[in-house]
DNA sequence: CTGAATTGATAGTAATACTATTAATATTGT
DNA sequence: ACAATATTAATAGTATTACTATCAATTCAG
């Protein structure tokens, strides 16, 4: 029964088209077979090289497409990697409020909730065009340096961010219902959903100040944490 | 007695000479007035701008010198951030040993520790040429960057980022005193070094999701957080 | 006070991050 | 089926960045 119910929802999901800012593109991708591939290789491109080596000009090169073409749907690669954000942060929305949905008990929603936030990502078919497991190690390396920049107080007035903090604030609420009394739901709730990306990514880097190892879910570390801190 | 050893140490902190990574600079800023203008104004100039709008020509300009003579210490801006994030993690590891010595009482340690690594820093005046209030704001915002680079296990490998890790594992082998059953020391002591650095940033640009405001210190979460998790 | 080291000035290169223009191709509406 | 329109491709061009190289000027040290 359980189980028909999450596909039912799994059905929903791949017929609800993700919604991005429209702020943050020239052309909406999702419109052309041309945008599709500019975002479904700039994932590709931007695990392989990373941010900081990427650029339109070689993206044009691997989807056999022109520089010039890539500008008509994105202004610049930041404003392409808020985009890959956000769409991201929406995915997880979903997930979120899926994983949360019918649960009452508020220790139960918050397990499942800092479940969502830092479990390792496998690749959703439902969304044949995004690889959700790549995306995953774009936002775990790349993410944090879209508001780590002069133009942050700007980009967020112009609601860059809000997907992201609409995550954190998921959270905040259901800290909240756990434990209304705790004085620092806000920041307990964006230190899990931060703090996870930084402990997947020293998984990787920086072994030696870190108890798990690559391919281990810091979930537990997250769930342990955030209890006691609440009791 | 207590207020002398602490200004006995800090005579001693004046003498010494914060050592960084030789791999890190092409000539030592430190031996010539031309090297320390350039770490000053830098700080200043990176503080203002934005590391990705800072270029050395800039700088030059500003210190009335030569981008070709600036070369002459640092092989690029991305060096000079690391330099600049090691002096960093150097100060705050000198500060943290002071403070904790001669302290018996691990949990006493822990605070002090933990108060060292997330408190708002004002400038220690012993280092004339560095303002360590705006060296802070630097790292809050531009440290990050240096370790989310494709170029990060070389790097790590050459020992860029050891002063970092070596503040993390002092606390990690506090947290270790405090309670020796603790399984995830490492990712608790990781998270809080940089948690407090991102809690720190989103306070002042992203402050619905922080329970702090710009002028408070996050310290006392912090402590909370480790003591409960501890417990 | 001379030779070595340091710094300054200038020039040059390849790559980046675009903009502009025009041509080629595909799509659509009637 | 065809003209109008939209989309994409190709090319060229600009300012800036991130350097390297060279040589002249200055400073400093024995």
């Amino acid at each position: 029964m359980f189980v028909k119910i999450k596909l039912a929802m799994k059905n929903l999901i791949s017929n609800i088209k993700i919604a991005v800012n429209d702020k943050l593109y020239v052309k909406d991708p999702e419109t052309s077979d041309l945008g599709k591939k500019i975002i479904q290789n700039s994932i590709l491109l931007i695990d392989e090289i990373g941010f900081e080596l990427f650029t339109f000009k070689k993206l044009g090169d691997r989807i056999q497409s022109n520089e010039s073409s890539i500008y008509r749907y994105f202004e610049n690669k930041h404003k392409l990697l808020l985009y890959l954000s956000s769409w991201y942060w929406t995915w997880i929305d979903y997930n979120l409020v899926f994983s949360i949905t019918n649960i009452n008990n508020p220790v139960e929603k918050l397990e499942k909730a800092i479940l969502i936030v830092t479990q390792n990502i496998t690749d959703d078919l439902d969304t044949p065009h995004i690889n959700e497991e790549i995306l995953n190690r774009i936002i775990i390396s790349e993410f944090t340096k879209t508001f780590l920049t002069k133009e942050v107080d700007e980009e967020n007035k112009e609601g860059f961010f809000i997907v992201y903090k609409r995550v954190v604030n998921r959270l905040i609420d259901i800290i909240k219902e756990v434990n209304p009394n705790y004085k620092y739901a806000k920041s307990l709730a964006s230190s899990v959903v931060e703090g996870a990306l930084h402990q997947q990514y020293i998984k990787k880097h920086f072994k030696t100040i870190t108890n798990f190892n690559e391919n281990d879910d810091v979930t537990q570390f997250y769930i342990e944490l955030v209890k006691k801190t609440l009791s």
